[in-house]
DNA sequence: CAAGTGCCTTTATC
DNA sequence: AGATAAAGGCACT
């Protein structure tokens, strides 16, 4: 199936599913392989034409965020020539619209690791606890369910390369099994509240929260901070702070919570309801050609 | 090639 | 409150 994509709303597949956002896409050969929320399917892109298999035409306008008027977030986020630099180089990277429960353990085992790492862990988690699904002559996995991470000892999420994070995921899996988290709900709630009700699952601190707010839930004005992003606003956005906490910034090895507010808080009043958008450009800028 | 560094941080403990 | 340390192991240099 094939899906016209307008030049002035563009789309670029290459960059939405390199950007680190989602940890689950493979290229093989000319097609994109990946599994989302139980469905394995591919697709490529030529020029303006993106070609999907296997998956309904719906779904995959929502998951690759097609929904989104980028023209619209550009004129709203483009506010200085630094982020204008960075969505000219990757014009078209757009926020996908993962499956909650996915991206809650996602970010909850990025923790501390590098996409290679992250990749890894997940993929671990999959062939070990989801389903096998054949399409193509490949083997796919689903991601398991919270029932089925529920089930799985400590000491079998360890074996899956997860470090300190086994324990999170077990009591997160536990949790959410028990009194499954109505994501439904979240997503419909504003992302104080949202974001409140996510922190304090087990692993889940601010920084993880506000990925999965973005990248899962439709809160668009999330600014995740991570280092990367970290380096970017000392480098390019120091002038927007005082000369002490910029000083303690570049001195500290980690960010304390309340640095880690004044950091987000910083991309959402600046930037404005699309900061998730100039988080993903600035992350992805400043990874590759920083 | 070995060894060191860094990683889309959170939590526990002062 | 606010600082500090500890926590897998893989990938890259």
């Amino acid at each position: 199936m094939k899906i016209k994509v307008d030049p002035l709303n563009p789309f670029n597949l290459e960059a939405t599913l390199c950007c680190g956002q989602a940890f689950r896409w493979d290229k093989r050969a000319e097609w994109w392989y990946g599994v989302a929320s139980g469905r394995v399917f591919k697709t490529r892109q030529t020029g303006e034409t993106l070609e999907i298999e296997n998956v309904n035409i719906n779904f995959a306008k929502n998951y690759f965020g097609l929904i989104d008027e980028l023209n619209n977030v550009f004129s709203q986020i483009c506010k200085d020539p630094y982020i204008k630099r960075a969505v000219k180089m990757f014009s078209g990277l757009r926020i996908l619209r993962q499956d909650p429960w996915e991206c809650l353990i996602s970010y909850i085992c990025a923790t501390y690791k590098n996409i290679a790492a992250i990749r890894h862990m997940l993929l671990n988690l999959s062939r070990r606890f989801g389903d096998k699904v054949c399409f193509d002559g490949l083997d796919f996995y689903t991601f398991p369910t919270a029932e089925d991470l529920a089930q799985a000892s400590v000491n079998d999420l360890l074996r899956c390369g997860l470090g300190y994070r086994a324990k999170y995921v077990h009591e997160t899996a536990r949790t959410v099994a028990e009194s499954p988290l109505d994501f439904a709900r979240l997503r419909k709630k504003g992302y104080e509240e949202a974001r409140h009700e996510l922190v304090g699952l087990a692993g889940v601190g601010l920084k993880a929260a506000d990925c999965i707010l973005l990248f899962s839930l439709d809160k668009l004005q999330s600014f995740p901070v991570d280092v990367w992003v970290r380096r970017a606003v000392l480098r390019h956005y120091a002038g927007h702070f005082s000369k002490e906490f910029m000083a303690r910034l570049r001195e500290k090895e980690s960010l304390a919570s309340s640095d880690y507010e004044k950091l987000s808080l910083f991309g959402r009043t600046y930037f404005g309801e699309f900061a998730g958008y100039a988080q993903e450009y600035l992350y992805h800028y400043e990874r590759t050609m920083g």
